[in-house]
DNA sequence: GTCTTTCATGAAATTTCTGTCATCAACGGA
DNA sequence: TCCGTTGATGACAGAAATTTCATGAAAGAC
C-alpha cells in the first residue's frame, strides 16, 4: 500500500531537514524542506501538505509567528512542533495555538517517524464518518441524526438529504428546483406539488423554526451562525 | 458553543481518574472513568468516545492488550496513552499499535489538557463528505445510496445504519447484540425479536448475498476484500 | 443419528414516512 | 388598498419501511 503522506520539514539547519527527510522517505512518505519562515509559508501556500514539521527556533523569525501564519493560510493544517524548549508554558502555548504535537529535543528519530505514521494513519473508523460539524449543526450521517443545538433529533430519509443539501450551500439560498433535482431526482420543477415546502415544515417542526429560512423567490437557505 | 467532547480515562488509581476527570470537566469535556481493561473495553463497547486516555499499567491486564482488544471494537477509536514508562521501544510500539499520543509520567497536568484539545479541536472547513468508499463499498450518506460493486443502490433508514456499522467494523463479526445496541439502541439482546436477522436479509437482498457472511453464534461480518 | 440452537425466509401486520390537497397567511406590485 | 403569487399549515391517504410471526434449513452438541 502507498502511504503516500506529503510532509513539509521547516528547520534553519539543512542537516537536520535531510536526516529527517530521509528517515521519512524510507517510510514512504514524501518530504519537502523549508529553512525558515518565509519559504515554510510560501510552499504551503503553493502546495497542500498532509504534515508540517515545524522546528520551533528559527532565525528571522518567531517560530510562534510562523505557526500562526501557516495556520492562517491553512486553517486546520497539521502541525508537529519541534523544540529544545521543554518549558510546559511554551509547550501549552504552542498547542493551544493550533499545534497537534510537541516534540523537546532531542528526540529520538524512531520515536518522531512513530508519531508522524500514527497521525497520518489512515483511520479505518474515518471510513464512515460519524458526524459531520458544520455551521453549528451536527449531522450524524451513520445514524440520521442531527442537533442543531437543541438535542439530538432522529430524521427521516427525506428529511436528511435535504438538511445535507441545505448544509452544503449553508449561507446561501438553494433553489428549490434545485432541491427538488438533488434530493428528489426531479428533473424539471414539478408543477402541482408541495412536497419539498412540506418536508421543509417537518424539518423545521423537529430542529426550530429559526434554523431554515425561506427567501421568498429564491428558495430556502441555512442561517449561519 | 460547547464542545463537548467525550472521554474515557482507563487509570486502576481512582484518585487519577478524578484528577483528571475534573481538569477535562474544567476544560468542558465529559468524562467517564474505568478501572481496569475490562470495564473499559465494556465502556467502549457501549458508548462512542472522542478519545480514549489509558494508563499503560493496570492489574489484572496487560496495557496493549487492552489497547488491542479497545481498537478491536473500535477501529481508529481516537487513544492517548500515559504511561511511567519513557523507553522508546514501548513509545514506538505503542504508537504502531495505533495510539494517536504517548505521554510520559510525570506528566504537567496542563501539558495534557492542551494535547487532549489539539486533538479533540474542531477542524475547521472541514466539507461535507459526499461519498465514503471502505472495502470496496461506496456509501453516499448525503443521498443514503449504497454501491458494493453492483451499482447504487437506494437504501432505507435501517438498512443505511446497518450497513454502515457493518462496514466500520468490516472483516470482523460484529455480534448481534452490538448492532441491536448501536442501531436500534437496545440495551438488552431482545429475545423474542429478528428485526436485525429481517433487516440483514434485505440488505442481502439489495447488495448481494456474498457481502454479509453469517458467523454462527457470533454475529454478522462485513466479507473484506 | 437425534436434538437443540441459530439463522433464513416469506407473508402479514403495524408503524412511519411521503405526497396531496384545501385553506390560510404573508408579501409585493400596481 | 386590492390582487396575484408564493409560502405555511394541518389533515389525510397512499406508499414504503419496519416488525412480527410461523416455518423450514443448517450447524453443532451429544
Amino acid at each position: 500500500m502507498t502511504t503516500t503522506g506529503r510532509i513539509l520539514i521547516v528547520d534553519d539547519e539543512p542537516k537536520i531537514c535531510s536526516f529527517i527527510g530521509r528517515a521519512l522517505g524510507a517510510a514512504s512518505y514524501q518530504s519537502d524542506s523549508a529553512r525558515d519562515g518565509a519559504e515554510a509559508l510560501d510552499a504551503v501556500t503553493r502546495n497542500r501538505y498532509d504534515l508540517v514539521i515545524l522546528d520551533l527556533v528559527m532565525p528571522g523569525a518567531d517560530g510562534r509567528q510562523v505557526l500562526r501564519d501557516l495556520l492562517a493560510i491553512r486553517p486546520g493544517q497539521q502541525v508537529m512542533v519541534l523544540s529544545c524548549v521543554a518549558d510546559i508554558t511554551t509547550k501549552v502555548e504552542l498547542l493551544d495555538l493550533g499545534a497537534q504535537d510537541y516534540l523537546t529535543k532531542p528526540f529520538s528519530l524512531e520515536e518522531l517517524i512513530a508519531r508522524v505514521k500514527a497521525r497520518l494513519r489512515p483511520e479505518p473508523a474515518r471510513g464512515v464518518p460519524e458526524v459531520i460539524r458544520a455551521n453549528g449543526i451536527v449531522l450524524d450521517a451513520a445514524h440520521l441524526i442531527a442537533d442543531a443545538g437543541s438535542g439530538p433529533v432522529s430524521l427521516s430519509r427525506l428529511e436528511f438529504m435535504l438538511l445535507s443539501e441545505l448544509v452544503v450551500h449553508a449561507g446561501r439560498a438553494v433553489s428549490k428546483d434545485s432541491l427538488l433535482a438533488s434530493v428528489w431526482g426531479y428533473r424539471q420543477s414539478d408543477p402541482g406539488s408541495n412536497i419539498l415546502d412540506a418536508c421543509v415544515r417537518r424539518l423545521r417542526a423537529k430542529l426550530g423554526f429559526e434554523l431554515i429560512k425561506t427567501v421568498r423567490g429564491k428558495g430556502y437557505q441555512l442561517i449561519t451562525r
